[in-house]
DNA sequence: CAAGAACTTTTACGCGCGTAAAATTTCAAA
DNA sequence: TTTGAAATTTTACGCGCGTAAAAGTTCTTG
């Protein structure tokens, strides 16, 4: 390799035979040259290894082929595990992901948004905090930019949502603690920082009217995302208090089950199912943890890798044909019943 | 706001009356225009709401206000957290962070490297994948843009390194288990991404051959990062085989330890100190889940905040004077023992 | 082999901003 | 008020690439 010469696109054309504009062409699209100049590219490539400057390309562009990927939080390993199935996504798409974390803040989240903006996405792919969020700034964000929701619904924003059925889910759950046992309590944050909390409950209330069964709701309090060390404190103080009033508890999801689990723990509870246990516990969401925990969890679960793959088509169709659409897409995945021994 | 006028800062220097260079001035440094044009720019910027367009700053600089942050796998927690942490330092520092994860992947951690390069960055954080990583591309890649490895070391690589001193954690903890109970058979994977690992167990045997005690090592089998499943199928069969020859287990990591804790239970073994537990189980690391499994874990922390801290700091003094540096820096944190219910 | 299609080259301009130099204005201290 | 330092304005150029238009070349098809 003779480099250190190499400094544009001039001197790349100059050095591999080719004219700049042909070259910007290659670099926009490989195919869109002839192939016997592509070769010639690539071969001089090889020699120089040259790359275009991305701030100059992107300069020239009214949109560049990045995509803004915003998560609410994401020490949180569902969003970590969503996030890295959407980035690989994209990249096979041809565009380049920027994953931004809220870490559970709206400041963020609107700095976030505006830093995304900055960028000038072809598109974004927006798990918004929830209760959390700055309605007015992220319609305003949506207006301006192509944008997907994903995981947590605000309505009429943005152009589709992708997530989970939360009744359907709520409803096979509870249908099934309800058959191989006593009915579940339902164990929830009281400002649950995510809109799918008032959907499930409100799921589960239905289903257990449905059943004929009388639904005990536990609200508890705790702020923020910390939803292990809430589901844990304020689960001892439950089992302690005995509020419960059967032996089966659903909790809104499986970070605050993890918490759940180990407050039963903690109190000398065993958890399972079947005489000799004292408690069955359930979550919702399959957090990649919970094939882990003792007892591991029965849950539903979310298919992380079927909601991301969506949530990209969504987008990509919009990128396309930014104008051919008539109403807002939703789509619901189906949660499946994870039966492990924790209930 | 009288807006959708000012598409650049020409627009924006006629409608605020200030002069385009000093916009310039200020974007770059608000506090090098006097204090009355600065309150002008600013009464004017609400206005507008107008922002410079990123891509043409970057273009006409040689460096950007970029700072890369590379981790090896961010769907597990502690580099979530570590990256929340370095994020926020770097804004607050005045630049732009953007984090990129290898996923486990080696040709995903080159492919990182050299996207960030094409950023133009200031500087980099990067978490290597360890022995994953393609020595050669690193070691490139440091000689091009100021790097500073924290949590994976690669000898001689990059400016600084900043992690955990493996020999003090391992050594404590080693010491605590042998004072309270047997002493801890060290448990692993054969061939663990992370050099941490070797550091882990060499400390181990020297610990332990300083106590006058015969280590033991099991190495199990296993590839990827899905720790936790290889510590929890693994553990089940050590177990099984009764190959460990005290009650007492060390796993290399929390992760391996969360899975080990999980096999334990499934089988039947009750975990804690004291005579009516069969086992003790302690890992290294301080796993944000470390605090809900069950038992909790007895680990030794890593300073999450410290670390964060001390690579941002390496970082920025070496933007600051990149040639000032005489040596490589290395920075090792003790860790902490975490007394919890598990050892 | 001819004709037309498809591609490439040449030429030229523009994007939005950094930045240098010289001229002018503002400010603070004497 | 004067004076010099500091800040601002004016003017002008350059960064690396996208892209348009016209002219030239190569390929395909019959």
């Amino acid at each position: 390799m003779s480099e250190q010469t190499v400094r544009n696109m001039e001197e790349f054309a100059t050095v591999s035979g080719i004219s700049r504009p042909t070259l910007s062409k290659y670099f926009n699209d490989p195919d869109s040259v002839r192939p016997t100049t592509r070769a010639r590219i690539e071969a001089a490539l090889e020699e120089h290894d040259y790359r275009p400057n991305i701030y100059a390309i992107n300069q020239n562009r009214r949109l560049t082929k990045t995509i803004g990927i915003v998560v609410p939080y994401l020490s949180d390993p569902f969003f970590a595990e969503i996030a890295r199935n959407i980035e690989n996504l994209c990249i096979d798409a041809g565009f380049r992901p920027i994953l931004l974390s809220s870490h559970g803040d709206q400041g963020q989240e609107n700095d976030n948004l505006d830093s995304v903006r900055g960028l000038k996405p072809a598109g974004v792919l927006l798990a918004p905090l929830g209760r959390g969020s700055d309605r007015a700034v992220i319609e305003r964000f949506c207006d301006a930019v192509p944008t997907v929701l994903f995981d947590s619904n605000i309505d009429d924003v943005g152009e589709a949502f992708v997530g989970m059925d939360n009744a359907q889910a709520v409803g096979s759950i509870v249908q099934y603690l309800c058959n191989s046992g006593e009915p579940p309590v339902f164990f929830e944050m009281r400002d649950a920082p995510n809109p799918n909390a008032n959907k499930r409950r409100t799921a589960y209330r239905a289903t257990m009217e449905r059943l004929g069964l009388e639904p005990q709701v536990i609200s508890v309090d705790g702020d923020g995302w910390d939803f292990e060390e809430i589901g844990c404190r304020q689960g001892k103080r439950v089992i302690a208090r005995r509020e419960m009033r059967t032996n089966t508890v659903l909790c809104s999801n499986d970070r605050l089950a993890i918490g759940f689990l180990a407050a039963a723990y903690q109190s000398g509870l065993r958890v399972g199912r079947g005489d000799s246990f004292a408690l069955r516990v359930a979550g919702l969401d399959d957090h990649p943890f919970s094939r882990f925990t003792c007892p591991t969890l029965t849950t539903v679960s979310q298919d992380y890798a079927a909601i991301a793959e969506r949530s990209v088509q969504e987008l990509m169709s919009l990128i396309e044909s930014p104008d051919a659409r008539d109403a807002r897409h939703t789509t619901l995945f189906d949660g499946k019943l994870i039966l492990r021994d924790s209930a």
